[in-house]
DNA sequence: TTGACATACCTTGCAGCTCGAGGTATACTA
DNA sequence: TAGTATACCTCGAGCTGCAAGGTATGTCAA
């Protein structure tokens, strides 16, 4: 990434998962779709990504299928489970949360809503 | 803090600067004023701050000085040096961009926007 | 005066994350 | 036959936050 390393720590799950809850795909699409959607701005690395497909995997969170693609090549494909769907949801309401806290703090404070 | 540990990392500095930015402040006193700030979604421990503090005190982003409470106790005060406020500015503009970067990704792509 | 508690500073070691670098293998193109 | 793009994976360095622990002072009550 363009950023600071670690504002993407915490919030690579909730992106991976968020890629899939579109259709199912494989990891080197998934970083050409993170990508295109951030306007370049997003260039996860393979080192970061398999490591967070597989954790993933085990926590049944996703699935994976291998699929043969038109070309021939073997890809594998990844799925969103019911679990993993949850997932998405309970990261999505903590970036939310984290972003409300992030922007009271640089505004001054909570009673600069009040 | 509440969050997934990774959602702090790399933003912790941003938000001690931006304390830094009304007034100076020790380090007890950061870790109150955040909490305050967030409305106690932010509860930074010490192992966390006074690395960020010493660091930033290092590279000439925060100057120090001591004084004495009316309590009697001593208290180590820091203070925003002009490279530190040019890097909290920076750090602004990184966040901004990094959070459009996850919007787009989670409403589910740059053509959303179009 | 003794003990408990809050304030206030600091360090160490572990665990977690990203990334650079490298490895493997297949398909297409020249 | 070599080079490039696709596609998967792993390892180690480096950074970060946190739990835990250490030091010391001021306050207050028994």
């Amino acid at each position: 990434m363009k950023f600071d390393k670690g504002l993407m720590a915490g919030s690579g799950t909730m992106l991976v998962l968020s890629l899939l809850e579109k259709g199912d795909m494989y990891g080197y699409q998934m970083i050409e779709e993170l990508a295109r959607r951030s306007s370049d701005l997003f260039q996860m690395k393979e080192g970061t990504l398999y490591p967070i497909l597989h954790a993933l995997e085990k926590d049944k969170c996703l699935s994976s299928y291998q699929q043969q693609a038109p070309t021939g090549r073997m890809r594998k494909y990844y799925r969103l489970t019911r679990r993993g769907r949850q997932l998405l949801d309970d990261k999505r309401a903590e970036w939310a949360a984290f972003h409300q806290g992030v922007e009271q703090v640089l505004s001054g404070g909570a009673n600069a809503l009040a």
